[in-house]
RNA sequence: CCGCCUGUAGCUCAGCAGGAUAGAGCAACGGACUUCUAAUCCGUAGGUCAGAGGUUCGAGUCCUCUCAGGCGGACCA
């Protein structure tokens, strides 16, 4: 960028200047765009800080660096203000024109691979507003981090051993058939016959398309009725650990229609399930929910490049050796008394962070023998460091096989699986298995997307990793944490009257201004079914500014262009450690902050275009126009915009180094605005004056090509071709 | 009890290396559609940045305390 170039040379000869004139050397010398065009583009503010050590007047010291320096060829001129700020202003047409010339500015960066783990939703119901939050907030970053130059993998963690999935084979095999057929929608009939009609809505190979009558919706009634009983019979919880431990034990490779068999056999006979039969039912309830939430993320353009699976972590004994290398390091100890008795413990006493803690033991393994999630995620996070080595040094992997591909062109945005392959990979736990070409894992640095809640274990393991011996990798690994998605009152009695039950919340819980979504009680709003919501009212908007009676073209493209954006939008604005209260009204508005709002400008930028190639023959700024902007005159408005398309890559880098797309939001947001001020001010089109018109399309020209990039290539965010 | 987060306009929120006059949107009010599509623009009004101290040339931003709310401190994840 040669904004950036600019900054670093006007820093260089600021700080020479300083060594010069007053025998200083500063430590950073940092440049910032003023708050307000006339006092200037950059401006440095140092010298009032150094005024103390200097003892001269900050005015006194701010001259003596403007007269001194070497200022780069760019800067046209410079002032001292105020107390004593030193503003450069720069000369516009050259930064204009130097912007216009540069193509792409990649800037490979060879620091090496960077992972990032989001969306992990359960697989065993249909994902919620919640998961959005967390898959768009990831999915920004992968953008971001592949803007900047970054080699990035994106990992999605299936938990496809949790006890959440047994318990919708819980239901399935002993929840009253009234309820299962309830949730099924049909007539009451025999279980066996119930049980093969949910799994025909299981989705098979491919990524299934989108709705609201998926497998994943029918878990998401099954599941919470389920947990209702838990409470309600204590003798039908004795089936979750039945059924758990049938999971436990595995499949074997039981086909699923062999294991229907068996289950239909068992419930004609009167017998108790086939332990393979129940474990076969799980894993397909697992991975059809999975490729139901692919399905669901995919409608806004969200992708991944491998999907790590529990079963396998655990199959392939990654813990074993996470084990071994913490008891190496002597990070670990089998508690012989105490409360924690039988436990395998790593003591956090050592860290500054637990010191005040009361128990500073974080519990790995069980008095039962059975690893914690916490025990799974340091052998998991170690994996993907690249510091899971085998006795041999060779390192500990999995085996890798291709689980779905991408072929569906519906989406408002394109999906590109494994970077651009279309290929998804999944881990196996067969070793002889590999994705040639394609290697995992070993991340240099390793980014956590997960809920604020889980700030705890997530320490533990960062901490598990720096007590190995590896504290630049325990600083690398980073907890991208975010508030919670609650709904607001008024949302929960819009679900309550669109899905005509209630939630049995007392007065006072809805008097509340946000009430946590649960899944154990179904609360919650799905996120196809709110996409749904929100399609339906983009396609409404986009009907009712049509002119009267002349049919829309494209309108689902259109509305689900739209609705996207919106939601995308709404989700990047608001900085990630507040809780994100979800109303309706606010979520479907596409006036004002909005994602519609930003797409409105990037479609009327191209709009000028596509009119000024009809009536003027004229369209973008050409590469061999750019010579003639040279000494043109560009006016306070125009320049603003032309200084903000200049700033992307500091705000980008400002947004990834504090985790907050709100930053690059509103960056967005400003430069929309700006553009639809000037779109009133500066007509292209009607414009006579050559010159002057030549001057617009730059400016217009810069915008377009920004916006895109902004918008599609890292907010996620469509750009349609009309509104 | 300890730790983390939050408190900014009537409402929802920006303001992230301390900087120049605290910004948007919604809601309210007044204007602009024969136009490059009004999902827009222009204008008016709205603020002791929870409170009190402190550091600093300068504090919404940093430190301390207080108040209010949220979340953690599980052999749950």
């Amino acid at each position: 960028m040669p904004l950036e170039s600019i900054r670093k040379r006007a820093a260089e000869a600021l700080a020479a200047a300083l060594e010069a004139e007053f025998d200083h050397r500063p430590e950073e010398v940092v440049l910032e765009v003023p708050p307000r065009r006339e006092l200037g583009d950059l401006a440095w503010p140092g010298a009032l800080p150094l005024a103390r050590e200097l003892k001269r007047a900050p005015r006194q010291i701010a001259e003596g660096v403007a007269e001194k320096a070497a200022w780069p060829e760019e800067v046209e001129r410079v002032e001292i203000a105020g107390p004593g700020f030193l503003n450069l202003f720069l000369k516009r047409d050259v930064l204009l024109t130097g912007i216009l010339r540069e193509e792409h500015d990649g800037g490979a960066d060879a620091s090496g691979k960077t992972i990032v783990e989001h969306t992990n939703i359960n697989p065993n119901k249909a994902a919620h507003i919640g998961h959005l939050r967390n898959a768009v907030l990831g999915d920004i970053l992968v953008r971001c981090l592949r803007h900047l130059g970054h080699e990035v993998e994106v990992q999605d963690y299936i938990d496809d051993t949790g006890v959440q999935v047994a318990d919708v084979v819980v239901g399935f095999l002993f929840l009253p058939e009234s309820e299962l057929a309830e949730a099924l929608g049909v007539e009451p009939s025999r279980r066996d016959e119930l049980i093969e009609l949910a799994m025909k809505r299981a989705s098979g190979e491919e990524v299934p398309a989108a709705s609201t009558a998926d497998f994943d919706d029918l878990c998401w009634k099954i599941y919470p009725r389920v947990t209702a009983r838990y409470e309600t019979e204590p003798e039908f919880a004795a089936h979750r650990a039945e059924v758990l431990h049938m999971v436990e034990a595995g499949h074997g490779g039981l086909e699923l229609d062999t294991a229907l068999q068996l289950i239909r056999g068992a419930v004609v006979a009167g017998d108790s399930f086939s332990g393979r039969a129940v474990a076969r039912l799980a894993s397909t309830v697992a991975e059809s929910n999975v490729r139901c939430h692919l399905a669901t993320m995919a409608r806004l353009g969200v992708a991944y490049d491998l999907l790590p699976h529990e079963s396998d972590i655990l199959l392939l004994g990654f813990w074993r050796r996470a084990f071994e290398l913490l008891q190496d390091a002597g990070a670990i100890r089998l508690e012989e008394d105490g409360k924690n008795k039988g436990c395998w413990v790593m003591s956090l006493a050592a860290s500054p962070e637990f010191a005040d803690m009361d128990d500073p033991d974080k519990i790995l393994v069980r008095s039962n023998g059975t690893v914690t999630y916490t025990g799974k995620d340091i052998a998991y996070q170690l994996w993907k460091l690249g510091l899971l080595p085998d006795p041999d040094g060779s390192r500990h992997d999995f085996g890798y096989r291709a689980f779905t591909r991408w072929s569906q062109p519906a989406p408002a945005l394109p999906v590109r699986y494994g970077k651009g392959s279309e290929v998804l990979v999944r881990t196996i736990s067969d070793l002889a298995e590999t994705m040639p070409g394609r290697s995992f894992g070993s991340g240099r640095k390793v980014y956590n997307v997960i809920d604020v809640r889980q700030s705890y274990p997530q320490k533990v393991v960062k901490e598990a990793v720096r007590v190995l011996g590896h504290p630049e990798a325990a600083d690398n690994s980073v907890h991208f944490a975010y508030e919670m998605v609650a709904l607001t009152p008024a949302a929960v009695r819009l679900i309550e009257e669109r899905t005509g039950s209630s939630f049995g919340l007392s007065e006072e819980a809805m008097a509340k201004a946000y009430i946590d979504m649960s899944g154990r009680r179904g609360i919650g709003v799905k996120a196809d079914e709110f996409l749904d919501i929100l399609t339906a009212a983009a396609g409404d908007a986009v009907a009712e500014r049509a002119d009267e009676g002349s049919a829309v073209d494209d309108l689902p493209n259109r509305a689900r262009a739209i609705a996207v954006g919106a939601l995308r939008y709404l989700m990047a604005r608001q900085s990630r450690n507040r809780v994100l209260a979800f109303d309706f009204k606010e979520a479907l508005a596409f006036e004002g902050d909005t994602g519609p709002y930003l797409q409105y400008s990037a479609v009327r930028a191209q709009k000028i275009f596509d009119k000024l190639k009809v009536k003027r023959g004229e369209g973008r700024l050409a590469p061999e126009e750019i010579d003639s902007l040279a000494g043109a005159e560009i006016g306070d408005d125009l320049w603003e915009l032309v200084l903000q398309c200049a700033r992307r890559r500091e705000v980008i880098g400002q947004a990834v180094d504090n985790l907050e797309f709100s930053l690059l939001a509103q960056h967005v947001h400003e430069m929309a605005q700006l553009f639809h001020s000037l779109y009133h001010a500066h007509p292209v089109v009607p414009e006579e004056d050559a010159e002057l018109r030549r001057l617009r399309r730059a400016v217009f020209t810069l915008f377009d090509r920004e916006m895109k990039v902004l918008l599609e290539e890292l907010l996620g965010i469509p750009v349609p071709e009309e509104m």
